[in-house]
DNA sequence: GCGCTTATTATACGCTTGTATGAATCGTGC
DNA sequence: GCACGATTCATACAAGCGTATAATAAGCGC
């Protein structure tokens, strides 16, 4: 059996991206955990800082991946397509989220709560990423006029992020066989559309 | 001075809309709304009907004015273009939520909140839209294939809700003289944006 | 197999939560 | 100006919350 540090992890994980933050007690996560209540305070503190580790456990991993990607793509000499970019920014967090339904929930959803302590840890976390995906994105797109620029950004984050929220919205209109469950079909239709619409004429 | 119910209802809206369905207590709303804390029983019975009515009070006018809206572009005779039933379906929301900007957050926040209380009432209220919006989209995209329409209005659907929800990513990003304020500016960005997205090449 | 660190347990504390209720107050038709 | 229905009020209730803690158990180098 998994040590309870762990479990309590990955409860949190299921929970929190079912909920939310404020829609999951203490006690709800040691119940499914398995684990005694005092083991919060023990390991973690605090609730907020297990959502914390629950984020970070998965998320820092996934943010050095896509660098990584994209570094990748800048060495290979010339300047890379808008659609490798988006590839590289979007894949890292679909794959990851596609081996594990409750991270991309709790990803997309944890950043659209609006619950302060959510938002402090989210802007925290993604602080590097504020600068760093908008840079490559602007790069691929240097046509474009800043304000033009990012109302596309804007557009960008809203579906990236409501793909990875994965809200069931879609399967309510399209009928239980329209599947979402594949990265590279999701990447097929999402980068295509996205890559569109960066280029759209101003 | 409002009646109280009403000064309930304004209340609920800008802090529902703020921190969540729970991420607000009722005691919070009350001394927001300067009522006695047994006014939330006798007027709207519980927590959860006091955020339905407030989110009712205007959703319910939104959607009767975008059908409207429709119907109008339809009657003129030939089949409008992408761009109008784009600006027809998000006009009224963005118009609205601007004039209101708590309504809009409300709007947007509530329709990705994971809570099984506020999942239910936006389905609740939203099923004659899950019938009506796609119908509409789906007649001014007649030639795409039915997995990659679904796809797209799933793509339409993330920057809807990440609009309106405004989370303030973007001002964080391209700094605060950054202006999302303007409906007739959010449109005039967004409309282009995801008609080419939808007129990619498949 | 003793000793010490690390982990787990049961339980308790003070506080906030949503909701209920009976008494006080208000507004208004007569 | 009085009576009566509609509202507002202070207060109470049980249940759940996050966190703390002292006692117990388990793991392990020696």
């Amino acid at each position: 059996m998994k040590p309870a540090a762990e479990r309590l992890l990955d409860a949190a994980e299921t929970l929190f991206a079912d909920y939310g933050y404020n829609g999951v007690s203490v006690r709800q996560i040691v119940e499914r955990a398995r684990v005694n209540l005092g083991a919060v305070p023990y390991h973690f503190g605090t609730k907020e800082n297990l959502f914390k580790q629950a984020l970070y456990r998965r998320a820092v991993p996934l943010r050095i991946e896509r660098e990584t990607l994209i570094r990748q793509l800048n060495q290979n000499g010339k300047s890379p397509s808008l659609e490798d970019v988006l590839w590289a920014l979007l894949e890292p967090a679909l794959r990851t989220s596609h081996e594990n339904d409750s991270f991309r929930k709790l990803l997309g959803r944890a950043s659209m709560d609006p619950a302060p302590e959510v938002r402090k840890l989210m802007t925290e976390i993604y602080n590097p990423d504020f600068l760093f995906v908008p840079k490559e994105l602007r790069k691929a797109c240097a046509h474009l006029p800043n304000e033009v620029f990012y109302w596309r950004l804007n557009c960008f984050y809203g579906v990236m992020l409501f793909v990875l929220a994965d809200t069931g919205k879609i399967q309510t209109i399209a009928g239980k066989n329209f599947d979402t469950s594949s990265t590279e079909k999701a990447l097929e239709h999402i980068i295509p559309f996205l890559a569109a619409g960066f280029r759209a004429p101003v």
